[in-house]
DNA sequence: CCTACTGTATTATGGCACTGATGCAGCATG
DNA sequence: CATGCTGCATCAGTGCCATAATACAGTAGG
């Protein structure tokens, strides 16, 4: 599988998960670098270059000294270029993987089912 | 995107999809390392790396001084593979994306209808 | 037999991304 | 102002990937 994904986007993808799941909303304080760093067993530069990638997308707002806020619209931000992202680049390719490999919709919705 | 993917990995799913795609089939004689790199613009240590890949799943024979050839039912073997690694461990992953972003199935094919 | 083609093993090298240790700069609080 | 927290910049180490130059082993065909 894809297990080899570099720590610093694995840590992004924790933190937007957590913003998509309503963890983290508009205005809130995220963990500082060093405590997330320790939480997850981290290197903090790690934490700080996964930061990075929020603040380069605008979705989060950097007081130094005192941490990084969500921005205000962030979170719906985010869901919105991830549906972008995902139905315009990532689906199309899955959609040909399964048509390759002979796997419907329909078979994944029936191997839900259980 | 995933486009910084190694290239013995492009140069696997290149072979892969023609195998899929009915291109070569059970019994064929693959390219030759030299002759398939030089195609691709490749150096052909990489390309001998990615038919190593095929070997190791059993997918080819080697006939060491002639080439290598399609293994009797490894194209069916192949697509029966990546069908359950895609339902059992991929479509999973993309399923949880999907309903965190707010995308259902209908969504997606009602996007290919244009 | 000899030539030309197969795949493969060896070793070395450069590039690139990831990770890590240290130190510096900015802010809040008592 | 001093302490302790923030983020961040700089430098070095590490490992994987790709390339390269050879060299070797096996086979087919003239």
């Amino acid at each position: 599988m894809n297990n080899k994904q570099p720590v610093y986007l694995k840590l992004f993808e924790t933190i937007a998960h957590a913003m998509l799941d309503g963890k983290y909303k508009d205005g809130d304080l995220l963990p500082s670098v060093r405590a997330f760093a320790n939480e997850q067993g981290a290197n903090p530069l790690t934490v700080a270059k996964a930061y990075q990638l929020f603040q380069e997308r605008g979705l989060v707002t950097v007081k130094r000294g005192v941490g990084l806020f969500v921005a205000d619209g962030a979170v719906q931000k985010l869901k919105a270029d991830e549906r972008q992202n995902f139905i315009n680049n990532i689906w199309p390719d899955i959609d040909k993987h399964m048509r390759r490999i002979g796997v419907s919709v329909a078979d994944l919705v029936k191997s839900e089912m259980h």
